[in-house]
RNA sequence: GGGCGAUUAGCUCAGUGGAUAGAGCACUGGCCUCCGAAGCCAGAGGUCGCGGGUUCGAAUCCCGCAUCGCCCGCCA
């Protein structure tokens, strides 16, 4: 409904001034808070006002007086309000006649094709796999989900994808933790080491490889350097398993998993001995963008817009986990990726501009990789911080919490907060099923409407567009304006990366059912009154399906 | 010392330069003979952290300051 508007403006705007171009004054119509001023609004006759050097009334005047007799039909009025706003009233029965639109589209609206099939790669998660995810990676899960379905829904092509960092240090010490649990069921005294990991999923699971081993691991020398790995690779597999689990269990799920291992490790046929970390640092060589002091070798990013210089290869000859990451994205570019979004937790965000800048220097394009960072969640518990440390034994898990308040609440609690604000998750909230509990009241305008429609049937009474004009009542047309909003709600919250607009959008339009079922009754005496009624219920019914789905979260019938 | 984010009602938070700043919770008082009370209605609650600037207009943009969280490793 907003591109109409749009449209009507642009042909006055043509009609004065053909030289007028769209690109130097973007037509911007916004809803505006207050309904004394009407149902759509523009602040264009100011920005016409500032270059034109005339007074924005006057402006405001002439583009009135300029729209076209046809598209004038749409509007009960049109007037200059203020220092020069225009405001559109829309005629009642255009705004119901509109949500046919709905209907038609059902499980579609809302959809459109901005996006234009662009290929959008979307890395989120990738935790390590050294241990249980824990409400940290389950926001970044649900956000990173739940942005996937909206840039689908407004026409991108999208490919999920988690990055398994199963090369490096992190993994050799799972691997010692896992070997030294293992060898202290055999009454070996040693030490875990503070950097080594403490959980007592590393107990069972060297507990699992006793039983399938017994003692065959122990060793000294090379030999236990195997066990080592042997128990790295275990561990691995498993917590791998676990995460999939936990990830499927609250409805993620991903198009690939990219071994670090297996992909930037591979030796690459057409080049002989060759793998990609090392073509990339080729690459970057041949460029200039390397620098080789204090026995080590250094990537430029200072040359590149970044404020320093980071190692990419240690003094000892080893890889840093800087280059793997460079390679990667490197190869996500090179796989025909035109937009790369990673979903990062806030204390990544120095490595932004520093993997930026690997980009940039590689070229050619610049500007590939955007960045949704994720601020942290906090676990409260009666008033109390629970602790979510990786490092300490006793951490809540995110499996813990799925099983305590489910999937839905789960995923909309971690979702209905900006991502740039710190998340307080209150257990205790959110296992309360009541009106504290925002998830539930979206999700029983959902239910209530289809109880009403399963008493409608009894009564053999359908929703049908035949008779819409019978809707006419205030409360009808406010619900009709913000069934409406909802392609531009989809929009927004594409464009910012920002599902939690669905979030708000849903409660708010919850809240608008409510109010009318509790002042009108839809099941009426006159059938063609029931009938339009139910049509607009049904519209209701459809959107907030529509947007918990966006959300990841169920629309039941019943609860 | 540098960087990112935050600061809005008692609490948790929306608010992408627009008109008289919003919601939920909590609090007070009302509403089921009636399509689901997990609901609705009414009331009260504000120096948008502080100080400058930009302009027709600033919670929103810019500069400075304060406070809180996170980061600044040849770890990942």
């Amino acid at each position: 409904m907003k591109e109409d508007i749009q449209e009507v403006v642009y042909k006055s705007l043509q009609a004065i001034d053909p030289k007028i171009d769209p690109k130097d004054y973007p037509i911007e119509v916004d809803v505006p808070k207050r309904k004394e001023f009407g149902d759509f609004a523009t602040n264009i006759a100011f920005l016409l006002a500032r270059d034109l050097g005339r007074n924005p009334r006057d402006i405001a005047d002439m583009i009135i007086q300029n729209i076209p007799r046809e598209e004038k039909k749409l509007f009960k009025k049109v007037e200059i309000a203020g220092a020069g706003f225009i405001n559109f009233y829309i005629k009642e029965h255009a705004i119901i006649n509109k949500l046919i639109d709905i209907e038609k589209h059902g499980e579609s609206y809302g959809n459109c094709d901005i996006g234009d099939g662009e290929k959008v790669l979307l890395e989120f998660v990738s935790a390590n796999p050294t241990g249980y995810l824990h409400m940290g990676h389950a926001r970044n899960a649900c956000v990173g989900d739940s942005v996937c379905k909206i840039l689908s829904a407004v026409g991108y092509d999208v490919t999920r994808e988690f990055y398994i960092n199963d090369a490096g240090r992190q993994m050799d010490l799972l691997g010692l933790s896992v070997y030294r649990r293992y060898e202290q069921f055999f009454g070996i005294d040693n030490d875990i080491g503070e950097d080594g990991y403490h959980g007592e999923y590393i107990k069972e699971i060297a507990s699992r490889i006793r039983e399938e081993n017994g003692q065959e691991l122990l060793a000294e020398g090379n030999k236990q350097n195997d066990s080592i790995e042997y128990c790295k690779e275990y561990a691995k597999n498993i917590l791998l398993d676990e995460i999939r689990k936990d990830l499927n269990d609250i409805g993620v799920t991903f198009d690939k998993w990219y071994s670090e291992k297996d992909e930037l490790y591979k030796i690459l046929k057409e080049n002989g001995q060759e793998n990609l970390i090392e073509r990339i640092k080729n690459e970057l060589s041949e460029k200039g963008a390397l620098d080789k002091r204090e026995g080590a070798i250094w990537f430029k990013a200072s040359e590149f817009g970044d404020s320093q210089d980071w190692v990419i290869v240690k003094k000892d000859g080893s890889y840093t986990y800087f280059i793997s990451d460079i390679a990667y994205h490197y190869d996500k570019v090179k796989r025909g990726y035109k937009r790369l979004i990673n979903v990062w937790g806030a204390d990544h965000h120095s490595h932004i501009s520093r993997l930026q800048a690997a980009l940039r220097a590689l070229g050619p394009d610049d500007y590939l990789l955007e960045v949704l960072l994720i601020q942290f969640v906090r676990l409260l518990s009666k008033g109390r911080e629970i602790s979510m440390s990786k490092r300490s034994g006793t951490y809540v898990t995110m499996r813990d919490v799925l099983k305590d308040v489910g999937r839905d609440v789960t995923r909309f609690f971690l979702i209905m907060r900006s991502s740039d604000s710190h998340l307080d998750f209150d257990l205790d909230s959110a296992k309360d099923q009541s009106s504290e509990n925002p998830v539930y009241y979206v999700q029983y305008a959902h239910a209530r409407i289809g109880s009403i429609f399963e008493k409608a049937k009894e009564k053999n009474l359908f929703p049908s567009n035949n008779s819409l004009n019978f809707l006419d009542l205030p409360d009808e047309i406010d619900i009709a304006k913000k069934l409406l909003q909802f392609p531009e709600v989809i929009n927004e919250s594409a464009q910012a990366l920002a599902p939690h607009k669905i979030a708000f959008y849903l409660q708010e339009l919850a809240s608008g059912f409510h109010i009318y079922y509790n002042k009108h009754r839809i099941i009426v005496e006159d059938p063609r009154l029931s009938s339009a009624r139910l049509f607009l219920i049904g519209c209701i019914k459809t959107v907030i399906a529509k947007g918990l789905g966006l959300l990841g979260v169920s629309a039941p019938d019943r609860m």
